[in-house]
RNA sequence: GGUCCCGUAGCCAAGUGGUUAGGCAACGGAUUGCAAAUCCGUCUACCCCAGUUCGAUUCUGGGCGGGACCUCCA
């Protein structure tokens, strides 16, 4: 079944179509190292890591790109003053702008571990590909379509006629009102920085090319340099957040298409901003949330991945901290389905004869289906759930339970969001203090000891575990 | 001002021109010595107003409300 995608630049759905069949390239937009990452920003790359599994899922390699911007971009309460946001954020801690960048992308890598990101197979630093992205400026320049004043260097984009094509940002209509800084070394307001020279600006080098003047890169060739570099002129997929299309994404096109004279990018996805209890994100809202944040409350970070990925990519999706608690249940859900499916499995409770092969398939089958359909992970998830209810009025037998089990180590393969099989004897890692009181609890049970059974269940639970009774007797759970 | 998205039951959220999505919560029942989990049942909705239609939550137009972008932003 093809995985069909809203490609942003022509705003219709289409088949993906990897240039190479069965390799897909994705390039993402990511983080750019001068504070710490919050929800938001992981939305944005969740959803390109749940794109990336399930590509992997349908049995295509994949080969991922995400950049690591670690030079700064200009604030908007310093733009006069000439400060980027990492030499603000050093300036304020005291320590310099290679510092920040470095503490940040630290945090950045614990944030993907923490909430079970496959990493991409390349992240590269801005700072390490200024050579590449001089060539590029080089050729731009050489190739007329971009201009130095004062040694900074300007792509001119009344040269690339498709510029505004993602956008939809009418030329001559950008609005004059905007925030739109006037500069006079420009010849056309729209015209974008690849090239800045400042001598106050911490982070600097040499031109990397001709007659150029020491300076630092601007925001969006790095994108170009890194994408080519790993990728090729051509790539089959670019992702990120949907305030990324313009102007990052929009130069992205022109600066790298008028570099290589080919069209840069097979589908363009964007994915929408969440909100947070119904409104924008923000500090000064207060309803801020980084990573750190929400798995400090006592959350996992499978609690909050779920929570982030489960609504469709170009929703926007409200975040809660009822929604955790949803995600939380419903991650509860699906783990105790498949710990009692390993239980029998293991013939550790009895097994039936239903073979849950049709189930599996159909549940296998509605999955893809909503995959497909440009990442529906709403319907992807209400598949997994109707299949929850199928397995546990099922009584299969052991090889109808592992049929079921492998069903769901799939879905969880491309979700990642339900976590490792639980073991069949969930009160195997419990203290052996607590497993040995169990006997004297069936043997309470069957007397009829009530105080003794109850008084076994008190100190189970005092040590966080619980009893579980069943007909072939007690065991443990994790409370 | 320009461009664009959305408005579904208590909450979150799919989807459809006519046949109860799903999750969470709540309530009732089964099961259990008491529990947990599970199962059964209840709650069955599509912002408002027009229009198209045999029939609209689904299409069209208008309104109201929320949100995004218009060179900080995932």
């Amino acid at each position: 079944m093809p995985i069909r995608l809203y490609n942003s630049l022509t705003r219709t759905l289409v088949d993906l179509q990897p240039r190479e069949p069965g390799h897909v390239t994705m390039y993402h937009c990511g983080p750019t190292v001068y504070s710490s990452p919050h929800i938001g920003n992981f939305r944005s790359f969740l959803f390109a890591d749940v794109l990336r599994r399930f590509v992997e899922d349908q049995g295509c390699r994949v080969t991922q790109v995400m950049n690591v911007t670690d030079v700064g971009h200009l604030t908007l309460d310093d733009i006069e003053a000439g400060e980027d946001k990492m030499e603000a954020a050093a300036r304020k801690a005291g320590v310099t702008a290679w510092d920040v960048a470095k503490r940040y992308e630290d945090e950045f890598h614990d944030c993907q571990r923490k909430l079970h990101v496959r990493l991409p197979h390349h992240m590269p630093r801005a700072t390490e590909f200024i050579a590449q992205m001089g060539g590029i400026i080089d050729d731009l320049l050489q190739k007329g379509v971009a201009y130095q004043r004062n040694g900074n260097v300007y792509f001119e984009v009344a040269r690339f006629p498709g510029y505004g094509k993602l956008s939809g940002k009418v030329l001559d209509e950008l609005e004059a009102g905007a925030r739109v800084a006037v500069n006079e070394e420009k010849k056309d307001p729209r015209d974008f920085a690849l090239w800045k020279v400042d001598p106050k600006h911490q982070m600097q080098w040499d031109a990397p090319f001709r007659d150029g003047v020491r300076g630092f890169p601007g925001w969006h060739i790095e994108c170009s340099a890194m994408s080519m570099h790993y990728l090729g002129p051509q790539i089959d997929i670019h992702t990120g957040g949907e305030d990324n299309m313009f102007p990052h994404h929009e130069c992205e096109i022109a600066q790298t298409e008028a570099h290589t004279g080919v069209p840069f990018v097979g589908v363009w996805l964007h994915a929408r901003h969440l909100l947070v209890d119904g409104t924008k994100m923000s500090k000064s809202l207060g309803n801020f949330f980084t990573v750190e944040d929400v798995l400090k409350k006592g959350y996992t970070g499978l609690e909050l991945r779920y929570a982030l990925i489960r609504v469709q990519y170009r929703q926007s999706l409200n975040f809660t901290l009822k929604g955790l608690d949803e995600a939380r249940a419903a991650i509860g859900r699906v783990q105790q389905c498949r710990q009692r499916l390993a239980r029998i499995r293991d013939g550790a409770e009895p097994a039936g004869a239903g073979d849950l092969a049709p189930d599996v398939a159909a549940a296998n089958a509605a999955f893809t289906a909503a995959m497909s359909d440009d990442l529906n992970v709403s319907e992807a998830l209400a598949a997994v759930f109707d299949f929850v209810g199928v397995a546990n009025k099922a009584q299969p037998t052991a090889a109808g339970a592992t049929a079921a089990l492998a069903a769901f180590a799939r879905f969880d393969d491309v979700l990642g969001c339900f976590g490792p099989e639980p073991k069949a004897d969930a009160g195997a890692d419990a203290p052996a203090e607590l497993i040995a009181l169990l006997p004297a609890r069936d043997a309470a049970k069957k007397a009829k000891d009530w105080a003794t059974a109850d008084a076994i269940r008190q100190q189970v639970a005092a040590a966080g575990w619980k009893i579980v009774d069943t007909p072939q007797g007690a065991r443990l759970e994790k409370a």
